[in-house]
DNA sequence: GGCGGGCATGTAACCGATTACATGCTCAAC
DNA sequence: GTTGAGCATGTAATCGGTTACATGCCCGCC
């Protein structure tokens, strides 16, 4: 390993003019830093982060703690905050949790001292509690997270609008019974999407059945096996609304095969608008949440934090969540532009 | 920030002791260690990871270096990575290049120090230039790499003989004029796949006209776009590979709004098998490659090199792809099982 | 009773950077 | 010619751990 001694000693110069040199400092001469740069490369130096981040006490990293890694909209996620994050030097580790409280904990104890923020998402309520423990020294943006959490910035998607907006349009096109495929318990979005659910039926005057809401966990599969149990109800609901796109994908499918057709015989509407959503056949109809816009505003945001301190008022934002109709619920005349 | 010194003051003990306690060696009374702890905890006490690894020259970091985020091809495999690295006490940095040599080059400099090792995947060709300046006492796994790399493990998929094997199952069905869509020029995996093509093509006596290969870049809006294009085409294929699933599903969608039935008109087939091909319709005919189990290799294989340093003998593993009959190319009576 | 082995614990060097402060030089102003 | 400002550079303390080695104690054995 070669350190800063050796480059020093190379280029006859003391530790501090190499440090200088390599910070940018304005205090060297050209032809000092010239030469210190020269020696650096021939030797390929490269600073210990380690040690820089010791004696700075920056690391310039920023932690991201997922539930869970699974489906397109984490990657959307991951990229909207890795662009953000490498335009201003910083890197990302990523840790996901299944967002057990104890896992939690274990991934914010191993991400702790190397990085200088933490995007947290966790949307099982509760599920902030380690978060707590954490020095209040460690700036945090929470995902998603229960309602506004005091003390924290937070961001969030305005699910139960969203939701609210797709049922209404499912009542407006003229149905009365209209299933939901809920995401998985104790996970916020999916009661807030249940929330704007059965909210958008009781301005409709329709008092949804107990069958009309059934089980699912966000993964296709799941809205897979969820749709095939629709199926077989007596009555059939007409219009099926799913907590999210995966699920809806699996949705689609099961009742294909259970020999309906989408929009005719079931409406089906997801959330979210993964970049898949509108290739599907029928394209779907859902909500529009621009992931990687969030993960890109949750980024930037903590970057502030971290650069300015906390001392700004914290502040819960809130992403707005917009109907798109294409064609699986019936009801949009023309092809969805891809 | 709470110190070992303020534990060690607060515990009327050495600073050796409490790291002692913290790293679990025998030589510590149980009395020792119960108030050591109790300190600890009481105190908020946790070690810095930057000091830590400046004297121990270990960061329990794993870095993975992709050319990009998009789709669910990367989740998953981030998956895997994440799995397998947490299992083992080691967390991971992301970070994403976009395959251009500079960018990779930036990565890996933000990356050095602060990671044990690099899993790098970088189909381009010449993409891996950057990764030879690291200094030899790096490990690295290299993923999807063009050819053996001499000196670097490497994983891969058997991109070539899939490719083959579901070309010949479309040649076997009947087809003739059987078109491809690429992926990105200069990519390793897209080249292997196009040559497997092509050699299935010649076995079958067939000779595919100039129309019948159309680029695309491994998203879904490409192959949306590339089989608008190859559905005016005349003759028209009738039967198309995409070269991964994302464009399969933008090439099914392109061929829908043209009026054109799957697989009675034109079959498609995909490569990945990501989730949710399967809840396609009709459910996509693909090739399946493990991808969450390619990046729990990569990073076990990685983690066997950290821990046994480099002298291994360097090997490069090829993971199978096999064909996943469908229904999207016909030639296939039941239901896929989800 | 003295000696030595083994064990718990402490002292201090070290990891590789940053940076406050010290040093010494040049040059302009008086 | 002296003085001091301003700048380039060096010295050494510091960040918070780990760990080789030193110390001192207890205990068993001859």
């Amino acid at each position: 390993m070669v350190t800063i001694k050796d480059v020093a000693r190379a280029a006859r110069v003391s530790v501090a003019t190499v440090s200088r040199v390599h910070n940018g400092s304005p205090n060297v001469t050209d032809s000092t830093r010239r030469r210190v740069r020269a020696v650096a490369t021939k030797l390929g130096y490269s600073p210990n982060a380690a040690a820089r981040s010791l004696s700075t006490r920056k690391t310039l990293g920023l932690g991201v703690l997922l539930p869970d890694l699974y489906g397109e909209f984490y990657s959307e996620l991951i990229r909207g905050i890795d662009q953000t994050a490498q335009q201003r030097g910083f890197h990302i580790l990523v840790a996901s949790s299944h967002n057990a409280k104890q896992e939690i904990a274990a991934a914010i104890q191993s991400l702790r001292g190397r990085v200088d923020g933490l995007i947290v998402m966790a949307p099982a309520p509760g599920a902030h509690r380690p978060v707590r423990d954490l020095p209040a020294s460690v700036p945090v943006v929470l995902l998603n997270c229960p309602a506004p959490v005091a003390g924290y910035d937070s961001i969030a998607v305005a699910n139960a609008d969203g939701a609210r907006d797709v049922v209404r349009h499912l009542a407006g096109l003229g149905h009365r019974r209209i299933a939901i495929i809920h995401g998985p318990p104790r996970n916020h979005d999916a009661a807030e999407r249940a929330r704007g659910y059965r909210e958008a039926l009781a301005e409709a005057g329709i008092t949804p059945g107990p069958a009309d809401e059934v089980a699912g966990d966000f993964t296709d599969g799941s809205g897979y096996r969820a749709a095939l149990g629709l199926a077989r109800a007596a009555p059939r609901p007409t219009a099926v609304f799913a907590a999210n796109d995966a699920m809806a994908i699996g949705a689609v499918s099961a009742f294909r095969e259970a020999g309906m057709r989408i929009p005719e015989d079931v409406a089906v509407a997801g959330f979210d608008d993964i970049p898949m959503a509108r290739y599907m056949h029928p394209p779907l109809t859902t909500v529009r949440v621009d992931i990687s816009d969030l993960g890109a505003r949750a980024t930037a945001r903590l970057l502030d934090l971290v650069a300015n301190g906390k001392q700004r008022q914290k502040r819960r934002e809130l992403l707005p969540a917009v109907l798109v109709v294409r064609e699986s619920c019936g009801g949009h005349g023309r092809t969805a532009a891809p």
